[in-house]
RNA sequence: GUCUCCUUCGUCUAGUGGUUAGGACACAGGGUUUUCAUCCCUGCAACAGGGGUUCGACUCCCCUAGGAGAUGCCA
C-alpha cells in the first residue's frame, strides 16, 4: 500500500516551528517512501479562525520548498482539502454515532459545563464531562431536538474495559476507558466538527496511511481508536513524534524568542538552515553526518532513525548552520538574497539601480563569512552607499597615539591612494608595510585610522577590497574629512 | 488531582551485554589574520538514583525521582 500522509494545520496562528517539525517529517516521509504527502485545512474553529494564518502557512512553506501533492491550490481527487468545506460529511458521520448508539446528544448549556468545571476544580477532582445527557432516551433527544432545542453530539465512551494502539516509535500504547476524556464533543452546537470527530472522518476518506504528529496527542490516541472503531474502520499507523521545547524545557511558544518561521525568515534565516535545523530535532541519521539538503532528506528521512525524548530548540545551534550556508552561497545568489534586507534598510532603491546591484554583487564575497543572518548585512555594508556613520576623534586614535601622529599618517596614506587602484591588494599591503616601517610604527596604526575614516567604524569588511569598491574619489574624501576633524582644535 | 509519555555531555544526538561511551553546537584556551569574522588545533563535559538478572551492565527487568504533555462546544 502506498504511503498517503498529511500536515494538517489549524488557521489561527503563525505557523512555528513545532508545526513545521511535524510538515517537514511528513513532507519527507512521503517523499522518502514514493507517497503522497497532503495538506488539510483544520478549519473548523470559527471563533479562532484568521485568514492571514492561511495565508501565513502558504507562504512558509513555499519559502521552505516544501510542496504538498494534493491539498489547497492543487486540489487533488480527495478532496475538498479546508474543512469548513466538509461538514455535510461530519455531520452525517455524526449522525450514524447517534443512530448506532455509539454518540449521543447533549443539551447541556455553556453555563452549567462551566459550573461543572468550576465545581470540580475547588474540590480537586479530575475534570470532565458528567454524561449527564447519555442517560436521555433517545426519542426524547429526537424530539427536543427536533422542537429546536440547541445540541451538541457526543462520544459515548465506554465505561469499562480499556482502549490501546500501537505506536511506531513508543510501542503499545493502553489507556483504562474510565480514563478516557468522558465523552467528548464530535460535532458542536454551530454545526462544525471538533478535532476528533473531523480528523477521523478526513483521515479516513482521505486515505491516510501514516499520522505523523506531535506526541502532545498521545493522550487523544485511544479516543480515536474508538471512533475508528464505533465506524467500523481500521486505523492508521500512528506515529507521535518527539516534541519541541523551549530553552526552559516548556512547550515552544512566543515567550521563548521567535518561533514563527516569517519571523525567522525577516531576521535572515536562510530556508536551507532551518530544514537542515529542524530536521536534526528528533530525528538523525548516523553518529556523524549533520549537513543534510532538502534533497538530502526527500531521499534519507525514516522513521526508524526517530528519538523518543522531546528536544529542546537551539537557537545557537540554528544560528551555526545559518552561517553556514550563507557562507555556501556564491556570489550572485548571496547578492540575490541579500538585496531585500539592504531594500528593507533603505541602502538601495525598489528595484535596485544596476551600480548599486554591482556593488552589492562585489561586496558579497567581503561580508559572506561575517554573517551570521542576511540581516546583519545592512550595518555591515551601509558605508558603501551612504557616508559613514559619525564617529568619534578618538576612534581614529590607536592606543598610545597622539593626534599629530595620526594626521601625518594619514597624509601619507593619501598619498599612497594615488597609485592604490593600481597596484594588487598584495602589494597594495606591501607598500604600507613599508610605510609603516618608514614611519617606525605598526601596520595596525596605519590600517585602524584608514579603517574608520572609510567605514566609519573600528570593525569592517577587508579595507582594501572595501576600498577597492568604494572607489578613490570617496576614499579620498572620507581621508580628508577626518584630517580636518584630527586637525581641529578641541 | 488523574492519566499518558519521556530520561546519554549545558544543548542536539550516536552507540554496544565487555568501547578510552563517538560526533556536532555552545563554552574555554591556542594558532592563522590589517579589524571583525572565517578557518585550523586543543580542552571541557554525560549514561537521573536504587534494586535486581548476569562472570560482566549505560545497554535487559522492577522501583523511585525528575521532566513534559493531556485532561475544552481549541486544535
Amino acid at each position: 500500500m502506498s504511503v498517503r500522509v498529511r500536515y494538517a494545520p489549524s488557521p489561527t496562528g503563525l505557523q512555528h516551528i513545532g508545526g513545521v517539525r511535524t510538515a517537514l517529517f511528513n513532507y519527507f516521509f512521503a517523499r522518502a517512501m514514493g507517497g503522497v504527502f497532503i495538506l488539510r485545512i483544520e478549519d473548523t474553529d470559527q471563533e479562532r479562525y484568521d485568514p492571514r494564518a492561511l495565508q501565513d502557512i502558504y507562504d512558509t512553506y513555499d519559502w521552505l520548498g516544501i510542496s504538498w501533492d494534493e491539498g489547497p491550490r492543487v486540489g487533488g481527487p480527495r478532496g475538498p482539502y479546508f474543512q469548513s468545506q466538509r461538514t455535510e460529511l461530519y455531520r452525517e458521520y455524526a449522525q450514524k454515532l447517534v443512530d448506532s448508539g455509539e454518540g449521543y446528544h447533549c443539551f447541556c448549556t455553556a453555563e452549567r459545563l462551566e459550573s461543572l468545571r468550576s465545581g470540580q476544580e475547588a474540590r480537586g477532582e479530575g475534570q470532565g464531562y458528567d454524561r449527564l445527557c447519555r442517560g436521555i432516551p433517545p426519542e426524547e433527544a429526537r424530539a427536543r431536538k427536533a422542537a429546536g432545542e440547541k445540541c451538541v453530539v457526543r462520544l459515548k465512551v465506554p465505561l469499562e474495559g480499556s482502549t490501546s494502539f500501537h505506536d511506531r516509535l513508543i510501542g503499545d500504547i493502553e489507556r483504562a476507558n474510565r480514563d478516557i476524556n468522558p465523552d467528548p464533543v464530535l460535532l458542536k452546537s454551530d454545526g462544525f466538527p471538533t478535532y476528533h470527530l473531523a480528523n477521523v472522518v478526513d483521515d479516513h476518506f482521505m486515505g491516510i496511511t501514516h499520522i505523523l504528529r506531535a506526541q502532545e496527542w498521545i493522550p487523544s490516541g485511544p479516543l480515536h481508536i474508538l471512533l475508528y472503531r464505533a465506524f467500523g474502520w481500521t486505523p492508521p499507523e500512528y506515529c507521535h513524534l518527539p516534541m519541541v521545547m523551549g530553552e526552559d524545557g516548556k512547550k515552544l511558544s512566543k515567550r521563548h524568542g521567535s518561533t514563527s518561521l516569517v519571523e525567522f525568515r525577516d531576521q535572515g534565516y536562510l530556508p536551507e538552515a532551518i530544514i537542515n535545523y529542524v530536521s536534526l530535532l528528533g530525528w538523525s541519521y548516523d553518529d556523524t553526518r549533520q549537513m543534510f539538503s532538502r534533497a538530502d532528506l526527500e531521499r534519507l528521512f525514516s522513521l526508524d532513525r526517530l528519538n523518543k525524548a522531546a528536544a529542546v530548540f537551539d537557537y545557537k545551534k540554528l544560528e551555526w548552520f545559518n552561517g553556514v550556508y550563507i557562507r555556501e552561497k556564491p556570489d550572485a545568489a548571496l547578492k540575490d538574497e541579500l538585496l531585500p534586507f539592504m531594500r528593507r534598510a533603505g541602502l538601495v532603491e525598489d528595484p535596485a539601480t544596476p551600480e548599486q546591484e554591482a556593488v552589492l554583487l562585489a561586496a558579497a564575497p567581503l561580508v559572506r563569512e561575517r554573517l551570521r543572518f542576511l540581516g546583519d548585512a545592512p550595518e555591515l555594508l551601509r558605508f558603501l552607499f551612504r557616508d559613514p556613520p559619525p564617529y568619534s576623534r578618538e576612534e581614529l586614535l590607536p592606543k598610545k597615539t597622539e593626534p599629530e601622529e595620526i594626521l601625518r599618517y594619514l597624509g601619507e596614506i593619501r598619498s599612497l591612494m594615488e597609485g592604490f587602484f593600481h597596484r594588487s591588494d598584495p602589494e597594495n599591503e606591501e607598500e604600507f608595510r613599508l610605510l609603516a616601517e618608514r614611519l617606525h610604527t605598526r601596520l595596525g596604526s596605519l590600517l585602524m585610522p584608514l579603517r574608520v575614516a572609510v567605514t566609519g567604524s573600528k570593525v569592517s569588511p577587508p579595507l582594501f577590497e572595501s576600498i577597492r569598491i568604494l572607489g578613490k574619489e570617496k576614499t579620498v574624501a572620507r581621508l580628508v574629512a577626518a584630517m580636518e576633524m584630527l586637525a581641529a582644535r578641541e
